[in-house]
DNA sequence: GCATGAATCAATCATATGATTGATTCATGG
DNA sequence: CCATGAATCAATCATATGATTGATTCATGC
C-alpha cells in the first residue's frame, strides 16, 4: 500500500475513511479482534496519523456509531402523517428496513455489533438507545394514526404493539431460513394480526 | 482468595467454576475485555491450571456457551401437546422465557452476547443456530396445534407467527422502558393477533 | 519564496496477553 | 506407606497492543 503518491487529506476524509476501515473491521473480525493498527492500515496511513485523526479507541468506536446511525437515519421513509393512509406508511417503514438489511446489511450489522460494546461503554448506550427509541416512536405514531382511521384494531396498544413489530423484524435472522426469505411473512403475519377487518369466522367456543 | 485450605477438586468441578467465571466476567466487561488472567483469578486458581482444564480460550468459550444453553433448555416448559389447550402453551413458553429473563438475566445477556462471539467463530454458529431453532420450533408447533383446535386464526402461518413472536420477546429491551414492563403487553398484543376469536379476555391459563 | 500549521511517518514505550515449561502438592489404590 | 497420576503453581516466553515522541512532508496565505 502506499504504493502511489499520497495526498495529505483533510480532517473530515481521513476519520470518515477511518470510520468506515473500523466498520469494516468490525464486521469482519468482530469488535473484540479490532485493533488500531488494523484500521490504520487498511486506511493506508501509520498508527500515529490515525492517532492524530481519532485521539482513543474509544473515540473511533464514537466515530463509528454517529456514521452508523446517520446512514441509517438517512434511509427512512418521510414522518408518520396522519393525513395518509397509515397501512401504506407502516409498509413504508418496513420496507425501508428491508431495503437497509438488503442493500446496506453492514448498517445493522454494525448496530448489532455497537450494541453488545455499549454494554460497557455507557456513552455508546445512551445514543443507541436514543437512536432506537426513536426509530420505534415513528411505528408507534403509524399505528395509532392507523387506530383512528380504522384500519387497525380499536383495542391496538401502539407502543406494545410498535415494539413486537420492531423487535420481530430485527432478531427473527438466526431463528429461520438464510437471508432476508421471511422478511416479509413475517411482517405479512404481525400486520394480519393489527388489521381491524379479520373476516374469519373461527368456531366459536 | 485462596485464603483458606484449597482441595484439589475434580476436572468436572473446575471446568464448572472456570465457565461461570467466565460467563460473569463476559456479562461484567464484555467478552472483547474476557481475559484468561482475569478467569483463573476469579476460579482462584493459577493461569496454567485454568490451561489445564481448558486447553485454549475458544475451548474456554465452548464450554461457556454449553453451559449457557444446557441453563437455558433446563427451564422450558414440557414439550408441546397437541391435546392441551394451546392457548395455555403458548403462554406457558411465553412464561419460561419472561421467568428466565426475571430470574436468570445472565443466560440471555450470555447467550446475546456469544452470538456477536459467534460471527467470527463458526463452530458457535452452528450451536447457537441449532439451539435458536429448537426454541422457535417450540412455538411453531404450539401454533399449530391451536390452529388446529380453532384457537388461533385459520389463516395464521405458524413458521412466520413464531418468528415473529420469538423475535418480539427477545428484542423489545432496549426500545421500550426499562425491565420486563413491556413483557406482557407486547405478548398481549401479539396474542390479540393470533386469536381466532377477538372476543373477550377469558380466563388466563 | 517562505513562514506557518496541518498532516504524516518511523521508532519506541510500557504493558497486556495467550500459552508453555518444569517443578510441586495432593488424593488414592494397593 | 508409598507409588502413581491428577491437579496445581511460579516463572517465563513470544508476541500483541494502545499510545507517545520527535522529526518530516505538504498545502496555503501572504
Amino acid at each position: 500500500m502506499r504504493d502511489q503518491k499520497q495526498f495529505y487529506l483533510r480532517k473530515g476524509q481521513r476519520r470518515a475513511m477511518i470510520a468506515e476501515a473500523a466498520q469494516t473491521l468490525i464486521l469482519e473480525r468482530g469488535y473484540a479482534a479490532l485493533r488500531t493498527r488494523d484500521v490504520a492500515a487498511r486506511v493506508g496511513i501509520n498508527i500515529s496519523t490515525l492517532h492524530f485523526h481519532v485521539p482513543t479507541k474509544a473515540a473511533m468506536i464514537a466515530l463509528v456509531a454517529e456514521a452508523t446511525r446517520d446512514s441509517f437515519l438517512a434511509l427512512l421513509p418521510p414522518t408518520p402523517d396522519p393525513s395518509r393512509p397509515a397501512r401504506a406508511q407502516l409498509r413504508a417503514e418496513a420496507q425501508a428496513y428491508h431495503d437497509s438489511l438488503r442493500d446496506r446489511p453492514e448498517l445493522v450489522a454494525c448496530h448489532t455489533q455497537l450494541r453488545q460494546i455499549a454494554a460497557t461503554e455507557p456513552e455508546l448506550t445512551d445514543m443507541l438507545d436514543t437512536f432506537a427509541q426513536g426509530w420505534c416512536q415513528r411505528y408507534v405514531e403509524v399505528l395509532a394514526i392507523g387506530r383512528a382511521q380504522g384500519v387497525f384494531r380499536a383495542d391496538l396498544v401502539p407502543q406494545p404493539a410498535a415494539l413486537a413489530i420492531t423487535g420481530a423484524l430485527t432478531a427473527f435472522g438466526p431463528r429461520g431460513p438464510d437471508g432476508l426469505a421471511m422478511f416479509w411473512p413475517v411482517f405479512d403475519e404481525i400486520e394480519r394480526g393489527f388489521l381491524a377487518t379479520q373476516i374469519n369466522e373461527g368456531e366459536l367456543r
